[in-house]
DNA sequence: TCAATATTTAGATTAGTTCTAATTCAACTC
DNA sequence: GAGTTGAATTAGAACTAATCTAAATATTGA
């Protein structure tokens, strides 16, 4: 320990992270609280691989597999969504648990939220026991 | 040459397939044909290991490297669409290229057709330019 | 303190897919 | 029909995301 976190903006602290984890019945270790740190507040979807980037500057010594099992123990605890994308080779993982909508955009890849209230979807399915509505918009946001 | 095909339904023969191919202008060879007619006839939302697989049995000695090949070229002689939905973690292709929805089953991970006409979809999405529209629903078909 | 347990780690492994370079095949030319 | 040329196919290597394994390390709590 004793190193500091180098983040950008600060949404929570150390500690509020650390009683999230408790809350959700996960032992707060050093690694887990520097991983949930960064992709509750920081990161905007990242992929395991920015997540591992970003532990490589920001933390001493972290393996990917620790980033791998840390991003599993998050979603099973309510904390994050992994979102596996067409048009994406590697999962996302999402911060926003609510339900909401994906917009890629076409040029970068990058995936951004859609705020459902946006949308009305209404789906005359029968036979079909829906569990969740995944919905993908490729395109692009344009410069205002 | 000189085997047989042994497709378990018909929809086109070898000779319609084959305009088909050179319509879209793709050459057609003994392997691409019996792909096709496979991927297109025969299959429902199939994977590159599921075409392998029946060719092993259908066609004499082809390779992977054929086999994914050829399913490129089909996509990108628009003949054949290609999702890569998460979740799953191999690609499936698709005959029908029609804009369509997609039901992911819970429990065995398969995939079917869901018809637009079923649903109603609005977006109020200013700043986005849409491009595409892809949904996935989660959940089960109910044995009726 | 010391054992028991949980966590982290490096590296191996797996699975899907793509790439490479050699071989085979098919289509023209002569 | 041979010979040439370019395209298609092939086996196997390479690549990437993700998971697994087993050893090392850290933490807990008796
Ligand atoms: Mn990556
Ligand atoms: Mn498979
Ligand atoms: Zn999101
Ligand atoms: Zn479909």
């Amino acid at each position: 320990m004793g190193y500091t976190l180098g983040l950008k903006r600060s949404c929570l602290t150390s500690e509020e992270i650390e009683r999230r984890l408790a809350d959700a019945g996960v032992h707060a270790t050093a690694q887990r609280i520097a991983i949930a740190r960064y992709v509750l507040c920081e990161a905007d979807h990242p992929t395991a691989d920015q997540v591992k980037s970003w532990a490589d500057k920001n933390f001493p010594k972290m393996s990917m597999a620790t980033v791998y099992n840390t991003l599993k123990i998050l979603v099973a605890a309510g904390l994050l969504k992994k979102i596996a994308f067409p048009h994406l080779n590697e999962a996302v993982y999402d911060d926003n648990i609510t339900a909401h909508y994906h917009l890629i955009d076409e040029k970068t890849g990058r995936m951004s939220d859609l705020d459902p209230a946006d949308f009305k979807v209404t789906a005359n399915l029968k036979g079909v026991r829906i569990k969740e509505i995944e919905i993908f918009i490729k395109g692009r946001r344009e410069l205002s």
